[in-house]
DNA sequence: TTTT
DNA sequence: TTTT
């Protein structure tokens, strides 16, 4: 069945990057996605959506982008369940996101920017 | 920003419709979205996702679909905050749809298929 | 860049199969997306949109759907450029299908239903 | 019935507005989408897809972005008919945009950044 | 050139 | 007819 998820957001931290016990990297942040209207005390909304990423990208996100950067993210819903320290079932719906995109303007002379003249030019590999 | 979902699965039961003090209609009911991969015991896996409904496709929803219907979803997610009886706050994430369509084949001679000819002609209105 | 579509329609014919000549296997149908409202006639309006799709997936389009099918695309929106032979360039724009979800209901005992009983569980190998 | 686009791009122009007879706002532009990877001259390839956008999206349009401006578009894909000069009838498929964001940074004292303190705190109203 |  |  189908399961889609499209966000664009800002990072509300730097992005944690854990490793599983067979090796593989999982990096996790929040995204915080503004909402259309500001509410009524003038401030703006937003939806603040947990977001998981597996592997070379997740790598990519700990080491390219931080608190407050511009992603687009492409992936899928997920509904996981754990038990809380309370012994309680809690549920968890995060999106695994599948594609990240840097938005960002890299700064002339950032790292980024150098990073970007180093490596081949494609999108899945470094951003820009 | 952008924030949009869109989902294919089956309600695992009946809609809930309730009206706010205001008298709008909001639906609810959750949509299991089976992933592509059966697991290691060979159950197929699924996610299962709370969705909302606001407004006539509420009142439609209530009318036209059941546990087990087949429906596409398109719509936003929705991160709502509330505090447990426990006293904690909680997170629910949910989607908020703002098209739902109905991708079950009518019955001849159903309630829907008869409905369907009574009414305008309009995916909006009526499902099919 | 973020490059996404998601459509569900019906075909307007059976897809046509191909292959390159490397071997791989190319199905073409098109889609009639039927828009939310009729027009000033009554007539229900239909975007028809073409779609590509390679590989194992094109194969099982042309042996599982046909005219009429009921389907949902997920893919990207691509631009070709050809020469015709009036010797003018010309634009097609195409959807390329990553994903084809099968939605319409298997007759009890058709020939889909007992395949469904052949094969592995799961909604890349045979549609569901 | 569903048919949704989502696209991250750079104009390949200035955008071009116009108003129909009855007084309605259009805004059209080409958005050049880089695909993944570069082909094997190291070009990066584009889908060069053509986008629609009405009232007073439009009109934002116009007024806030031009050439080489990064947006996101969310909306639906519509083919349309036409006669050619030469009295052939020609389809044309384009992007109905229902939402389009604008991703780059304002620059420090542009009119953008000054605009935006004069205006409402809206996505709708003025792109940020 | 179009589907239910 | 194409953008960074």
């Amino acid at each position: 069945m189908l399961n889609r998820v499209i966000l664009i957001g800002r990072l509300t931290k730097d992005p944690e990057l854990r490793y599983t016990p067979s090796g593989t990297a999982v990096a996790t942040f929040t995204l915080a996605v503004n909402r259309n209207r500001a509410n009524q005390e003038g401030e703006r909304e937003a939806d603040f959506i947990p977001v998981v990423v597996w592997q070379k990208q997740a790598e990519n996100c700990a080491n390219y982008i931080g608190k407050g950067s511009l992603v687009a993210i492409d992936g899928r819903l997920q509904v996981r369940t754990y038990d809380g320290k309370d012994g309680q079932r809690r549920w968890v719906t995060e999106v695994v996101a599948e594609n990240v995109r840097f938005l960002d303007k890299r700064e002339k002379g950032s790292t980024l920017e150098q990073i970007g003249k180093e490596v081949p030019f494609s999108d899945d590999d470094i951003p820009f």
